[in-house]
DNA sequence: ATGTGACTTATAGTCCGTG
DNA sequence: ACACGGACTATAAGTCACA
């Protein structure tokens, strides 16, 4: 079953929330060193926005992480119904 | 030292060229299997297409990998002048 | 089988605000 | 500190014909 975007972007939501929250910082200080704006920080989390490659760089060097490690287990927090 | 949008897009490419060619795959036949164009592909691989996490877990999907896997060692392959 | 240029439509990403 | 909206410009998505 392919995930649909709404699933794989509301699972980099919780991930990038998840991130931040642990690093104790607000949406606009991640905002300021991913140079990313703090609007669309808050989209991202709240799953209505799909970046680019280059701005999940921009936000995993904001979170001091790769992109990779941002977006280890995202497909794996994707509800599968029976599988 | 932040990375260039084009050093970023081409570690991509050669990422995505990498597991494609691995496993025998044309760029028509990856197309085929993760619902993208043939040509888009080609783009993506000359680090001329900025793909979304959408598209890039389309072609993680095509590749039989997950996105974190398909951009692990990306930040890596990023040419470091002096550090 | 692939690279490439061109093209239209959709959306990324910014900036201004409000509660 | 965050959710949310409107309006805007830049760029991604998606496809095509041709070398």
């Amino acid at each position: 079953m392919e995930p649909s975007k709404k699933q794989i972007l509301q699972a980099l939501g919780n991930l990038v929330r998840q991130h931040r929250t642990m690093l104790g910082l607000s949406q606009e200080e991640l905002g300021f060193r991913a140079n990313l704006d703090r609007t669309y920080i808050s989209g991202v989390e709240r799953g209505i926005r799909n970046p680019s490659l280059t701005a999940l760089v921009s936000l995993a060097n904001g979170l001091g992480i790769t992109v990779s490690e941002l977006l280890d287990g995202l497909e794996g927090m994707i509800a599968k119904p029976n599988e």
